[in-house]
RNA sequence: GCUGCUGUAGCUCAGAGGUAGAGCACUCCCUUGGUAAGGGAGAGGUCGAGAGUUCAAUUCUCUCCAGCAGCACCA
């Protein structure tokens, strides 16, 4: 038999028989090791411990000290485990996928019933008892047939379609856990009993489509998480329930910020808690757009229809368009608006009125502008998706040549809008060509060049999503990393050659010509509304004190001292700090906890000791202490604060 | 839009085929209290909307609306 040479991380190498396994391998090196398997890096590969090494390779044996294909192995597993116990509960269950994901996995199912949150429990306990029997795992290659007829027999159509779609040159892999088959492509556990039986759970159930088709059968999902004890778990659980704590739909409401009601699905009414936040917001954009070059519009709701004819939008989006009909007496016809689902066709608008040289190049035109879409009912979440909204839009009209200096433009006035907010860590995607698309293979080759040297010139790194531009040109997009980790497509700039050709805007070139202009639609913030939103999860409510809309409580802890309250108050305001008295006949600790609660930044207490020092005690929010200090040092330490980091 | 769940006082929630409950919030009274809930009294509901079954429906059934989770979608 044939020998190869396995080198180990050490640098060590060893011969054996070609088609050794790593299962053997551990062995050979302890009776321990062997035990403690779990699976093998080959050749920096992910390995089942029951697959053949043919050639010479590294290898590295994986135990549950490692944690990344520890974790991998473990929920993969109990994917297996969990359809394993929903079939024996009830055999008339069809499988289809169940993946690994981000803390977990989950398993789609077919099933006439629908599953309730019980049987979940019931799952639970059979999936526990499967571990428990610590049954090995056993894979086999099968060829293409056998697994089809295989799975014809057994009534598992899904598997069939499956196995279908699989490529004809790839093996096609069964694995067992105990007497149960799945089709997969592996890696797995040397048997159920590595899996720890009290680090999962099993969360939730969901419908989702078989391929992710809107079109097919709606399966039952169920999702699990799973981690390698039963601290972790409870660390996750932890989590998820400090994350529900600064769910923004929450905050919304216990700070007053604004409320939905069924009359308007989808759209917002804010509250002056919540609009001082908006307009505080809106205000800094404002003076940011200023510096940035950009000449701000406004532009109709209500729009004909012929302009979103024109523009391409009405074939494409009338679905989520709002329409409006109006009928008037003497018309032949009712005339037929939509409200506006974005403001680029509106701001081509202005473009045309009057010619325009080659001199006002780049045109920078901003708007915050509200727009409306008919979103799917099932996609409105809070404030975060919204079938009203206002964005921070913006068209830079140029020429081709511009591009690539406007882009980096852009990233820098990006990047400084993003550092002020609070958002350090972001990133670029940058989405080249699709499939179907219009323009040359060389405007595409410069365009795409033009986002990425532009990136470059800007000192960013981006990451490539192949295929994933609009139709008329690449885009970037700009995601941002909240405090908890979770990721947010917020900036975007896309190049179109298209509209502008659509709505005729022509600039006049130096040659005296006509000539088209291109466009750059921009966003930094998407749309305030959803911003706001991430701005309120991001800081659990706890705004930076100039966004924060009520910054400062001045509290009486004796009614004695309600004329000097109303005085500091007075003094803050002239200082341009938002300021409240709370001179109510309640308790000092009544009133610290009330505004505690509604995540005001900074309490002033002031009792009779201050009146005569002329002082204050301030308590900052999530702070236990307190301090004692003269009005006119604290009036002109929370004034500064108060300033937008712009203008500081 | 699809699947499942939910809708009772401002908020969080309990309830049952026979005239609706709690805590907090609110109003008034007592209390002037030193940094996360002082005490008492009072007021507050067409039980999401409509239809059906029933002597009787907030409760059961159906339709619609809205919300929640996930999927699909996101110019």
């Amino acid at each position: 038999m044939a020998q190869i040479s396995l080198t180990f991380p050490d640098g060590n190498a060893r011969e054996y028989d070609a088609g050794v396994t790593p299962a053997e391998v551990a062995a050979s090196i302890s009776t321990s090791l062997g035990k403690k398997a779990i699976s093998a890096q080959v050749n920096g590969r992910h390995w089942d411990l029951q697959w053949p090494i043919e050639t010479d390779a590294t290898i590295a044996i994986n135990t549950m000290k490692d944690a990344e294909p520890a974790l991998e192995l473990i929920r993969h597993d109990l994917a297996h485990i969990m359809a394993r116990a929903v079939q024996e509960i009830w055999p008339d269950v069809k499988v289809t996928i169940g993946p690994v994901i981000k803390d977990g996995w989950y398993y789609d199912f077919d099933r006439a019933e629908p599953f309730t949150p019980e049987d979940l429990a019931v799952i639970e306990k059979k999936m526990k008892e499967i571990i428990n029997k610590r049954e090995p795992v056993r894979t086999e290659v099968w060829d293409r047939a056998r697994a089809i007829k295989h799975y014809e027999d057994n009534g598992e159509p899904y598997k069939v379609e499956l196995i279908e779609a699989i490529p004809g040159d790839e093996p096609l892999r069964m694995y067992w856990h105990g007497d149960w088959q799945d089709l997969c492509r592996g890696p797995h556990l040397q048997h159920t009993g590595q899996v720890p039986a009290d680090g999962f759970k099993l969360m939730s159930i969901a419908g989702a489509y078989w391929r992710g088709d809107s079109n097919r059968a709606m399966l039952q999902r169920i999702y699990g998480v799973a981690f390698q004890n039963k601290e972790d778990l409870r660390k996750h659980l932890n989590m998820l329930e400090e994350a529900a704590k600064r769910d923004h739909r929450r905050l919304g409401r216990e700070m007053d910020l604004f409320h939905m009601q069924e009359e308007a699905p989808g759209q917002v009414f804010w509250h002056p808690n919540g609009w001082k936040i908006y307009t505080t917001l809106q205000d800094y954009m404002r003076r940011q757009q200023e510096r940035g070059g950009y000449v701000e519009v406004n532009t109709p709701q209500v729009v004909d229809r012929k302009l979103w004819e024109a523009s391409g939008h009405w074939d494409k989006y009338q679905e989520n368009m709002f329409i409006v009909e109006v009928d008037e007496d003497h018309a032949r016809e009712k005339a037929v608006n939509a409200l506006k689902p974005m403001n680029c066709p509106c701001h081509v608008q202005v473009f045309n009125q009057g010619l325009k040289s080659y001199r006002d190049l780049p045109l920078r035109m901003a708007e915050f502008g509200s727009c409306a879409r008919y979103e799917p009912s099932g996609a409105l979440h809070g404030i975060m998706r919204v079938r009203g909204f206002t964005q921070d839009d913006g068209h830079i009209f140029c020429t081709e040549d511009q591009i690539e200096s406007e882009t980096a433009r852009f990233i820098d006035f990006l990047s400084k809008i993003y550092s002020d907010l609070g958002f350090d860590d972001w990133t670029i995607k940058l989405s080249t060509r699709p499939e179907q698309r219009i323009g040359s293979d060389e405007t595409w080759d410069e365009m795409e060049r033009a986002l990425g040297d532009a990136c470059k010139a800007a000192g960013h790194e981006f990451e490539i999503l192949e295929g994933e531009g609009a139709f008329y040109g690449p885009k970037l997009e700009f995601t941002l990393t909240d405090a908890i980790g979770r990721q947010w497509q917020c900036g975007t700039l896309q190049v179109d050659a298209n509209l502008p050709e659509r709505l005729d805007a022509t600039f006049i070139g130096q040659d005296g010509a006509k000539h088209r202009p291109v466009m750059l639609h921009r966003a930094t913030l998407g749309s305030f509304e959803r911003f706001i939103g991430i701005l309120i999860e991001e800081h659990a409510g706890k705004l930076p004190f100039w966004l924060a809309p009520r910054q400062v409580v001045v509290a009486a802890i004796v009614s004695d001292a309600d004329d000097y309250v109303h005085e500091v108050v007075a003094a803050l305001k002239a200082a341009g700090v938002r300021a409240e008295a709370d001179v109510r006949n309640e308790k000092i600790n009544y009133k610290v906890r009330e505004h505690s609660l509604g995540k005001v930044p900074v309490i002033l207490a002031v009792g009779m000791k201050e009146v005569e020092e002329r002082t204050v005690s301030v308590r900052r929010l999530g702070e236990k202490q307190t301090s004692v200090q003269p009005l006119a040092a604290i009036v002109e330490e929370l004034s500064a604060e108060a300033t937008p980091p712009d203008l500081r």
